[in-house]
DNA sequence: AATAAAATAGTACATTTGTACTAATGATAG
DNA sequence: CTATCATTAGTACAAATGTACTATTTTATT
């Protein structure tokens, strides 16, 4: 017999990705898996602990992604953007978390604890590789610390939040959605680049 | 008697702000203000035109506001500061919409339509403000237009959004969360100024 | 003052949801 | 083989919700 606690997650994660977690209680998931809802009921007690199990997935790639960029000690600008689509890439696929997100800590307080111990560590680490490409010469060296630390700021607001954006006004789905929001969350490196970087980042641009 | 639609808006305002509106009912409303749920429901059929009629107000404002800044022929650095700080403002008194922005627009539709058919104008607002600061020397002139579309669109979603990120992460109330984030905001166009521009923005930074 | 219209209170009911519970079935270890 | 535990199906019920409806009171108009 097949994992039927994994069957309940897919399922699960589908149909908040496609309706919300508002709409879907675990009487919808039972039935879009043809088994009771007492069944369903047996391995997850109520929907927030679905939430809570898909978020801590999440968690867990988000963890192994942060630990490959950890181990690279030459970091280029190409590898830099590729990394951040591959992010992108794991919010799209648990996006329902993001395009409600507000109301998954509210139903869920363990997420805002969880997101909150865990996002220092990010903090922390987006500076450095921001240190690294200033020392690369490809990012400028006259920007003030409380703006970089600004930066980091934005960026994690973007990301969270790019999807939202997304689902509000331009409808973009999947690898399209991905592509977009990469491109614009990288925009925003731009102005922030040395005549050397900027030629970096034009290679990589008529790469593609 | 006093206008018995405006102290239901009101209500219902400040019960969306608390506690989402998710949570909340024409019942409750009708609680909080001591009437019965058949009279409000005489104003307001259900919750969903209470927040489309919500979502009205808070256009208006911001169109108020834009027409504002169009009839400035000079923009200074400091205006356009302050300016933006009053747009966050608005953004916090309606708060819940933006905290649950792909709710609302899911469960009523208008919303969507509304919000979309509104901000290609915002786009274009925005990128003149830009050019008339590229012109007074305060922004670079070597950034390309699709950079400065780019950061438009940065921006909306930082203002959008930022209240989440708040509500998530920081935690903090009122003109503490919009001086905060209209900072951030602010922030954003550090790496864009020109040396002038840079002088300015310190100028007004020491000046609070 | 009489009458119509607007506003308010309250009732009624079908549906959904969260939750607890029981019964049946299947798997497994000794 | 059987006793135990894990899994599944299904029932039951209170509480909440959306919606429609009626009856009463208040306000405005002539």
């Amino acid at each position: 017999m097949i994992d039927t606690k994994e069957k309940i997650r897919n399922a699960a994660l589908k149909l908040f990705n496609e309706q919300g977690i508002d709409t879907i209680t675990i009487r919808h998931i039972a039935k879009e898996l043809d088994i009771s809802h007492g069944n369903l009921q047996y391995h997850y007690k109520n929907t927030n602990e679905i939430i809570l199990v898909l978020f801590k997935e999440l968690n867990e790639g988000f963890s192994r992604l942060f630990a490959q960029q950890e181990n690279m000690e030459h970091i280029t600008f190409h590898h830099f953007r590729t990394w951040v689509e591959v992010l992108i890439e794991q919010i799209w696929h648990y996006r329902f978390i993001f395009l409600q997100f507000v109301e998954v800590t509210r139903r869920v307080p363990e997420v805002k604890i969880f997101y909150n111990s865990w996002d220092k560590s990010r903090e922390e680490q987006l500076l450095l590789v921001f240190n690294t490409l200033i020392k690369e010469g490809i990012f400028r060296d006259d920007i003030p610390p409380y703006i970089w630390k600004n930066l980091v700021t934005q960026q994690y607001i973007m990301a969270d939040f790019a999807l939202s954006h997304n689902e509000i006004k331009m409808g973009l789905k999947g690898k399209k959605a991905v592509q977009y929001y990469g491109q614009v969350l990288f925009n925003q490196f731009y102005p922030y680049l040395t005549a050397k970087g900027r030629q970096q980042a034009d290679e990589h641009q008529t790469a593609n």
